[in-house]
DNA sequence: TGCGCACGACTGTGATCACAAACCGGTCAT
DNA sequence: ATGACCGGTTTGTGATCACAGTCGTGCGCA
């Protein structure tokens, strides 16, 4: 019985072309507004349009696409109250998760974060923002893996993603190299115990990037 | 000009499919571990297979149903972490939708809230589990729609809808007519405007079914 | 009697096609 | 010049089909 159960011997296609499609969204490529359609997706990776539309359907339920009422597909175009929503639910959930994260955190994993801290800063540096969101969201996605809590994760990623039309703007305009400022608060709290710190670290690194677009 | 907009003619068969099987889960009508498929659903609705295909993916998206590793489709088998988690969610989400409603609720919307809750009270008579679901979930999002947080609300709704399949067991045990005890504390700190109060009610009423399967 | 194995039915996947509605030009009348 | 109208083209939708993998059942063998 050497039932050898490979998890993934070919990825479907319809797996394919979401996680390409997510991932370009959630990483900021693909402009708010921007219209898509099922026949060019499916030209563009190479298959039929039925993989296409069923990636764009779980796309639309996670929030990541919108539906016009013909149902045309686009890039959600995203107001300011839906980004202050946004902005709350991630504080919201990344404090808990945060939270959950702190008596599991290690040595070993504060390491690692700043390990991935140091990539964020040359990301900055070199004014790569795919980089320095996808970098940025590794720490995050690092940190909270710990909490042992998959559907408040996915909750959470659900959230990034909607916000990933956007990223690209917002951070755009941030290339400060202070952002690593609050990550460093996050460490130094992981570090000293410091819930109340940690909590606090969290939701101010979370809706920093907020506060500039409400002004 | 008289371009009539009619928002919805004939919904797509896709989204017939979506929204029968999405409240039969809602409302617990489906027990864990199921077994789906897509030939039934499309026989079962008359459709073909493919809006039955696309309405499971939405599905499986929101985590109302889960995709073994051949494709295979059934309602997840809910464990213990998982139920306290969603539980978590429900108390993270919901308090901070009625904290956002509180200042927008103004009496029209308490005296509705009231009507529900004697519905609610009809249907535990009733011994109707369904309606009690039904009726518990619409007093919840009729406090929650006055927050004005659409992304917020459509989060706590698919908690919900994961939280499905054991609602209805879980209430089943419930039929106790103390149920409407703490909607009756929410509606009294809404008169109030005592904010404190008022995410003490929600939350308790929210985990209130977490502890009965605790133990 | 118990265990493995093969065969058949079943299930998900993806491609293709026909169809209806929506969109987008240009054109024409006012 | 501005608006409505009307064609062709594009787009999403849903049905059907062929195919590959899986599951289960019953048979045969030890």
């Amino acid at each position: 019985m050497l039932m050898q159960t490979r998890p993934d011997p070919s990825p479907a296609a319809h797996e394919r072309v979401y996680r390409g499609l997510r991932t370009r969204i959630m990483l900021g490529e693909i402009p708010p507004g921007e219209a898509l359609t099922l026949r060019g997706i499916a030209k563009e990776f190479g298959v039929s349009m039925t993989p296409a539309r069923e990636s764009i359907r779980r796309l639309v339920a996670e929030g990541a696409l919108t539906l016009s009422s013909s149902g045309r597909v686009s890039t959600p175009e995203i107001t300011n109250e839906r980004i202050e929503e946004l902005a709350a639910l991630r504080a919201l959930l990344e404090v808990e998760l945060a939270s959950r994260a702190l008596p599991r955190a290690h040595i070993a994993l504060i390491d690692r974060l700043q390990t991935i801290n140091s990539t964020i800063s040359e990301a900055v540096d070199r004014h790569d923002a795919v980089g320095y969101i996808r970098t940025n969201l590794e720490f995050h996605r690092t940190l909270y893996l710990r909490a042992q809590a998959p559907a408040m994760l996915a909750m959470a990623e659900t959230v990034w993603l909607q916000l990933g039309p956007t990223m690209r703007k917002l951070y755009g305009r941030l290339h400060r190299k202070e952002s690593p400022h609050f990550h460093r608060l996050i460490i130094a709290a992981l570090k000293a115990g410091d819930e109340p710190g940690l909590r606090l670290a969290v939701r101010s690194d979370v809706t920093q990037g907020l506060r500039m677009l409400a002004t």
